[in-house]
DNA sequence: ATCTGCTATGTCAACGATGACACACCTGTC
DNA sequence: GACAGGTGTGTCATCGTTGACATAGCAGAT
């Protein structure tokens, strides 16, 4: 049997009182005799009334919904991570989530913030901006914008990670298990974008780490050991072709690495399946660490990583916006702790 | 600078004209002349003005948007892929999604359900339902309700895969590589929930054509090599972990397989660790093949598995939705075909 | 001169919830 | 008997958009 949700007027005449009455019962605020109160509940089991939510909107400005705009949610798990934890505080906290994948495309973005502000949503959190001047469209209109991962605009404030302390304890690991000749598989700093505040990228950080980890140890990178390419190409389904190649190019060295750090998790497994194929032992042979810990888990062997605190991340993005909307004060910026998980793709150097 | 959006009233006042007027101009129907019509354009522009869509939706009953309710989009990537088609054909449509994770819990489903219903969506996508009585509550209410990857109510319409035809072909695929001794590593028929129409689970699917892909080329599997289980644990992270133990087992026998099939692509990751960890070379030693075709093509070596058509699976759901949106003529059910991905887990019996 | 039909624009009542405000009743106090 | 203060309830404008309906000017036909 079909039949739409009463409303407060329905209700209100069924129980014999004003909607305003039967308002105070469900807000539970004023005064209401028992009597009034059990006819209210009584008529809204009845009637089966569900609030609206869109009318309630209107009348006060506030639709308890928040945007999440996400580059795609099929691009990195790491993005499945920060959108799940998002969306469970949201929840816990009477919200809404609405996502928005902009694939890469600035335009595509836009149009997404459109939909947003025309809904109204009460603030958006970016995971991660395909262009910067989205962002401050938002915040012009009067809407918090929060950054997760990033941190590309002067206006949104943001939650990260700390991207060279995370690379270090991935170089500090390879090189306590003996490695000297440590590989770094990574983005080119020269192409991602950077954080305005600090004017460094998430590949700069973990590059610098990689260098000063090396050089602390009185290590001095090969040039050929260092391969940086686009391996995170926004438009593109990720994926590990490029730590194939880097692989391939790396094993073929007249001095080849006995250890490799990819930058992301996505990008090892590349690595693996590179080292797979030419018969290599992991970590027997060569060692492999990653970073983000999404797939890390599921792969043979279980790959050494430095994990993202996804639900951290997401939740800590969540909880700022939430302090934006409410008014209450906001830090500018949360810069969060990653660790070091060590499974079977490291061990001593051969 | 913040300046909140502008309401039609304040571009109509700035434009000299009538709300109707602007009204016209911006939906592009009836009469406008060249001159109210300019001047609205320019009004609008200056005044940065944007519809209010939630106005709109208490004024049109309508508020085109789509609940997404899943499962949990971490616990599968196969949702993650489903979700991400839903999204693009919902926004190409002029749609918003608002996703929910239940997490395996029919009363945390009941409360996704219920701010559904609050928000009045327009319709809602199931990937999957916890409670198939939730199902029914939404559409009791008028809401049209669709069901991916699973039929389990008898309301609700469905998208869905042949699960039997998908898994036959992962079979013939191993017995034309010449394997006779081919394990079945899956989730127990018995405790998976039923497709009301045929009584069966996408586990009894996927069984029923490995039993009869194995009689057809007259061979019987040997009992210790079907191994079920709840590789599947609605409520908890999805691991491999169960994949792992059924390879440690089997491969203990004293007639080991020579080929492996898992009907998921999470549960293969864990036989492929475990054959990693015994040093067995895939597909030298030992062929695997697995299904969904989520992450696959991350493992090492490359798994062959058996493709869920995830994008059709979201692209088809939502226009069923749409349809039923529109009041259009649905189909009950859609059922989609798989396809084998051949990669480099499976070869020659050895 | 009247009528028809097209063009162009304005008016206004919904949609459903909210909450400020007003009103009325009651008990107890001085 | 007047008054304060607590208790209980109803009225109604408002949020921004929509679209049915009304109105009116004007060209061309009769």
């Amino acid at each position: 049997m079909v039949s739409k949700a009463a409303t407060l007027l329905e209700v209100a005449r069924l129980a014999g009182v004003s909607t305003a009455t039967v308002n105070r019962v469900l807000k539970q605020q004023g005064y209401i005799s028992d009597d009034a109160r059990q006819r209210v509940l009584a008529a809204v089991a009845a009637t089966n009334y569900r609030p609206n939510v869109v009318a309630r909107g209107l009348r006060t400005q506030h639709t308890y919904t928040i945007g999440l705009m996400l580059t795609a949610i099929t691009v990195n798990p790491l993005f499945v991570g920060v959108a799940h934890a998002v969306e469970a505080a949201a929840i816990a906290a009477g919200y809404r989530v609405v996502i928005f994948n902009h694939g890469g495309s600035p335009s595509h973005e836009r149009h997404g913030i459109e939909t947003f502000i025309a809904q109204r949503v009460d603030a958006v959190l970016f995971c991660t901006t395909a262009s910067p001047e989205n962002v401050e469209i938002l915040v012009e209109s009067g809407i918090p914008a929060i950054e997760i991962e990033r941190s590309l605009t002067e206006t949104a404030r943001s939650v990260r990670v700390d991207n060279y302390v995370g690379a270090r304890a991935a170089v500090d690991h390879l090189v306590s298990l003996g490695h000297r000749h440590i590989a770094f598989v990574g983005g080119d700093p020269a192409i991602y974008p950077r954080d305005l505040a600090r004017q460094r990228s998430v590949e700069d950080d973990r590059l610098a780490a990689y260098r000063d980890g090396m050089a602390a140890h009185g290590l001095q990178p090969m040039p050929e050991h260092v391969r940086l390419g686009t391996y995170y190409d926004l438009d593109a389904e990720i994926s590990g072709t490029e730590g194939q190649q880097h692989t391939n190019a790396l094993m073929a060295l007249p001095e080849p690495p006995t250890a490799i750090f990819a930058t992301c998790d996505i990008l090892a497994t590349g690595v693996l399946q590179s080292l797979y194929r030419m018969g290599k032992r992991v970590p027997q042979d060569v060692s492999v660490v990653g970073f983000d810990d999404t797939i890390a888990a599921y792969l043979a062997p279980e790959l050494t990583t430095v994990a993202q605190p996804m639900t951290a991340l997401g939740r800590h993005g969540f909880d700022m916006a939430l302090a934006a909307i409410e008014g209450r004060e906001v830090p500018n910026e949360i810069v969060l702790e990653t660790s070091l998980v060590i499974r079977n793709s490291t061990g001593p150097a051969p």
